[in-house]
This record gives C-alpha cells, structure tokens and sequence, in this order.
DNA sequence: CGTATGACGAGCC
DNA sequence: AGGCTCGCCATAC
C-alpha cells in the first residue's frame, strides 16, 4: 500500500486485495467488508482513485457489479478487466461474470 | 459547510 | 428484459 491513502479507501484497497484469484466480489460486497452495507458508491469512487502504481497490488479486476455485470466504465477499460479475469479462469454467461461459480463466499 | 460527482444497487414501470 | 429513478456514501470543489 502506499504511504497514506484516505482511511476509508486503505480498507477498501485492503478487502480488494483480499478477494483471491479466480474470484469476484461486488461492490456491495466489498463496502460491506469494510463496514457499508450502502456503501457500493463510495467502493466504486475508491477503485477509481486507485492510483497506477497501487493497481498493481490491487486485484480491482476482481471487483464487478451486481450479479456479475462489468461496468462500463471499469478502470483502464472493461475489456481489460474482462481479459485478465478470463485469463484467471473466471467464467462469463451472458457477459457477466458467473457469480455463482466465482462469486466470494463467507 | 453545501453542492456535485460516481467503476453501485434495489425497486419500479 | 431493459431502462429509469431514488437512495447511499465518502470525496472533491
């Protein structure tokens, strides 16, 4: 991690980097990790800040929308994101990831 | 300190 | 099924 990133966003990068590879975890499901349970908004402003060189640590790739949905405006591009999770083996029906299969569990 | 902004989400139509 | 509205939250300005 780097020095100090804002409190709240350290934790978010913190449950990121904990979702192991070849899963995926929602927004909502990583706010409720870090302590908001209505907190997918502030998930999606905090990856958006994630600085370059932290991405590198942080597994944002892995972070998708409800039921599995990439969304569109996804970091460098959705289509990245898509890439580097089919590269871990996740699998997509439909164009969303298949949460049922890759989703985090407790 | 009030308003605006989003890589969200659940509900409704 | 697909699209829109409203609510939530931490930041940015």
């Amino acid at each position: 991690m780097a020095e100090r990133p804002q409190l709240v966003f350290a934790r978010i990068y913190e449950a990121v980097r904990g979702i192991p590879r070849g899963r995926v975890a929602s927004y909502g499901q990583v706010a409720r990790l870090v302590g908001m349970p209505r907190g997918a908004r502030a998930v999606g402003w905090a990856l958006r800040a994630l600085p370059q060189a932290l991405a590198r640590q942080v597994p944002w790739h892995r972070v998708v929308g409800a039921g599995g949905r990439i969304s569109p405006r996804a970091g460098p591009g959705p289509e990245l994101q898509r890439r580097r999770l089919r590269a871990e083996g996740v699998r997509f029906k439909a164009g969303r990831v298949d949460v049922a299969r890759h989703g985090l569990r407790a």
